[in-house]
Formats: C-alpha cells, sequence, structure tokens
DNA sequence: TATTATAAATAGTATTACTATTATTTTTGA
DNA sequence: TCAAAAATAATAGTAATACTATTTATAATA
C-alpha cells in the first residue's frame, strides 16, 4: 500500500485553486500542516505561512478562501485518506465479523507512519485533525459549508462503517450514533490522553482506546 | 429542586472579579451566554458585549481576562450546575444500577426547564455547552488551563460517574473512557442532530440519544 | 465626610483578516 | 518561438479585533 500512487479526491468547493496542481500550492498545504500543529489554529495565520514559505499572503488566499478552508481541505483530505484505507483493508475480508473488526481498527488505530508518497505527512496530519478538527463543526456556518458538501467523505466513512455494522446486526436501531460515536471519540481520547489524563484509562504502552472501542461495538451490537 | 436557593462554586482561578459579586458581573455572564450563543464563539467579542450591557468593554476586563475565560467561565458553572443535578437526584438510589441509569439520564437527556432561582438561562447555556465547549479544550493552553485547575469539576462529574461504574462491575477496565465517551458523545450527537442528521440516528419525537448511551453503557460492562 | 473601590468615557496600539493594485515571472498554445 | 494569458511577488491599505492605559465620575464603606 504504501508504494502506492493514490490520489485524495477533495471536493473542488473547498478550494479556490487546486493545491496539488502546482509547487506552491502543494507547499502551502505541507507548512500548513506543520505550522497549524506548532501553532494551534488560532494563532495561525495566512501571513506567518506566507513567511514560512516566502510567498506574500495574498498568494495563498488565490488558492483557500481563508485559513477556515484551509483546515477544511486539510481534515477532508485525511477522511479520503482513511476511506482509501477503510476501503482498501477490508476489501478481501469475507466475514462481517472480522470485516467490522478491521473497520474499526482503521477508524481508532493511530497512524504511525508518514506516508511516502505524497507531500503529505500523514502523522502530522492526524495530529492535526485530532487537536482541530472540532473547529470545523461548530462554527456558525457548519449548515452552509454541510450543503456545499465539505464534509462529505467523512459522512461517506461513516456510512460505509454503519453498513458493516449493520450487516452483522440488521436490526441494531443506531449504526450511524455509533459509527460516529466511535470515530470521534477515539480522536477525543487520544487528545484527552495527552493533555486530560483523568477523563482516560490510558496506560503506557497498550492502545487501550483502539480495545476499548472494539469492545464497545461488538458488544453493544452483540 | 427548581425552587431552591443554590449556588454554584465556580473556581475562582477562573475570573479576576467574582461575576456573581455584583450586578454588572451577572449581567456580563447572563448576556454573554445569549451573545456567544448569538453569534457563535468565534464572532463574540467584548466590545459587543459591552454595547449589549451599555458598559464599556474595557469593563468587563476586569471580570475576566479575555473572552476564552469568560467562556471556561460558563461552561464550567454549567458542569457545576451538572454536578449538583447528579449527586442529588442519585443521593438517594440504593440499586448501583438504578444509580447508574440515574447518572446517565442526567448526563446525556437534555435541560428542558430554564431554571428559575439565578440569572443563568440554563437551557441556553446547555446550547452554548453543545456548540462551544470543545474550544476549551482544544487550545495550545489546554495544559496551563488545566493546571490552573479550570477542568476540575468536570473532572469531578467523571469521576463521579465512573465510581457508579466500579460499583456495578469492579473489573470494568475503562470506566473513565467510558464515561467521558458517553458525556461528550452525547453533546457532540446533539450537535449532528441539528447540523449534520447522516452522522446519526435521530427520528422525531423520541430521545435516540439517551437510549443509545444508556445502551451502550449496561452492555459494555455486563 | 473622606477614602476607597467601581465603573464610565475615551484614546491608543499591534495584530488579524482580508482586498486592491501594479510589476514581474512563468506557462501555454498557435 | 513568441505573444498572450496566467500566476506570483511586492506593496499598500482598511476595518475589526483584542487588548492596555488614563482620566473622570459615581457609589459604597469605615
Amino acid at each position: 500500500m504504501d508504494r502506492l500512487q493514490i490520489h485524495i479526491n477533495v471536493n473542488p468547493e473547498i478550494y479556490l485553486r487546486d493545491p496539488n496542481s502546482s509547487e506552491l500550492g502543494r507547499k502551502i498545504v505541507s507548512s500548513g500542516i506543520q505550522l497549524i500543529n506548532e501553532l494551534g489554529f488560532e494563532k495561525f495565520t495566512f501571513k506567518k505561512l506566507g513567511e514560512q514559505i516566502g510567498s506574500p499572503e495574498s498568494t495563498i488566499y488565490r488558492y483557500f478562501e481563508n485559513k477556515q478552508t484551509l483546515l477544511v481541505y486539510l481534515i477532508s483530505w485525511y477522511w479520503g485518506w482513511i476511506e482509501y484505507k477503510l476501503v482498501f483493508s477490508t476489501a478481501n475480508i469475507d466475514s462481517p465479523t472480522l470485516k467490522l473488526a478491521e473497520a474499526i481498527k482503521v477508524l481508532t488505530q493511530p497512524i504511525t507512519i508518514g506516508n511516502s508518497f505524497t507531500h503529505i505527512n500523514a502523522v502530522l496530519l492526524e495530529q492535526l485533525v485530532i487537536e482541530e478538527s472540532v473547529k470545523i463543526y461548530h462554527t456558525k456556518d457548519v449548515d452552509q459549508a454541510n450543503s456545499k458538501g465539505y464534509f462529505g467523505i467523512y459522512k461517506r466513512v461513516v456510512q460505509r462503517a454503519s453498513e458493516m455494522v449493520l450487516s452483522l446486526n440488521p436490526n441494531f436501531e443506531f449504526p450511524h450514533m455509533l459509527i460516529s460515536t466511535v470515530i470521534e471519540g477515539a480522536h477525543q481520547q487520544r487528545h484527552f490522553a495527552k493533555h486530560l489524563p483523568s477523563l482516560t484509562d490510558v496506560k503506557q504502552g497498550k492502545d487501550n482506546i483502539a480495545e476499548f472501542y472494539n469492545q464497545l461495538v461488538f458488544k453493544i451490537i452483540a
């Protein structure tokens, strides 16, 4: 998988100019990931990003309308990447149980290798998603963003995993709630483990988070 | 409960001057809740709040260091109020099962009556918590905020409910993860139900959210 | 009643989140 | 290959934000 030349399709509504279509665009994205991680989204500005990449901020504005849509782009790319992993790694599994178990793994285990085949560092990007992604949903213009299809890939990931839940237990009433709880929960628990450990039960060495959500899924749909 | 004159103790580190100690302070809080709900936290400013209450912004700065700490104050007050409800409503229940079930209710059912005994509208405040509370955890200065004890009440609520889980099943490995997943999940699902319904399974009329998390808790610790 | 605390009024600053304009360089396609 | 078009750089400018500071007026209290 790691040698494959893949391309993640992000909804073109999100950008003004495809950042993947030029060297500068790719620099905006890769340095953007790094700088948002470093400063946090609030302190991150296009001016600072411009300094980092040696371009004026006005140039960055020709790619993204504002820093919020850059964030939406990055997070959307992340979910595209997860969707790809989800489809790829469950494709050849016949048993619905094993299939779902594999899906839960993809959705809850941390990415440990920065993928070598794009300008995007997936480990850093996942860190960014964990710390910042809530900020794209929790705004006054969620509804507008949603109607433009900004969250399309994410919703598709939830839908795919929900279907795996249903194929195991067609009578289960809350597949989408379950999956979105698991996805968001896993990220949140990683954040808590780092900053508010008393809200978790993370022990060093073991990946309790993936284990917990695995148990949770299989016990509730049993 | 609704006639009782209660006082929620918020950590004094959060404010510069106790907003509960003056008419102006209480106006800052009650109008703050209203205005943050109306504008969203990003667009909310002390200047606008000042205009609303007829005071200059500089005056508000004598109560709170900045708008972030006002938000921390409001959310802390909310968890104080939830803790009070949690303790009060489970105090006389002997059965560990019923006790936990009641706790889950308190943590997942929406507040429907604005409490009549303070200047704080609990329904509006819960709305604010659902939409904005992630923003107090997801900052570069979480750790500093945490070390000042800003999240103390919230952590105590999680701790209390976790103990109820353990009293039902002392061998359960992940009580804190379970409770924080339930608390955060319930709020998140209410947000999704409103803005991204395809991530939930909320049907009109029924409170699927409380029902889902109740099932989840009891099945996983069984 | 004098002192002190609190609030109002006002002004000022650096930074942010943009928009606009012009000049320069790069790409492209005829 | 050269002219036209597109992209980028350089620069400037603006309204709003997130404050800080100062001075004056008002209210509480000892």
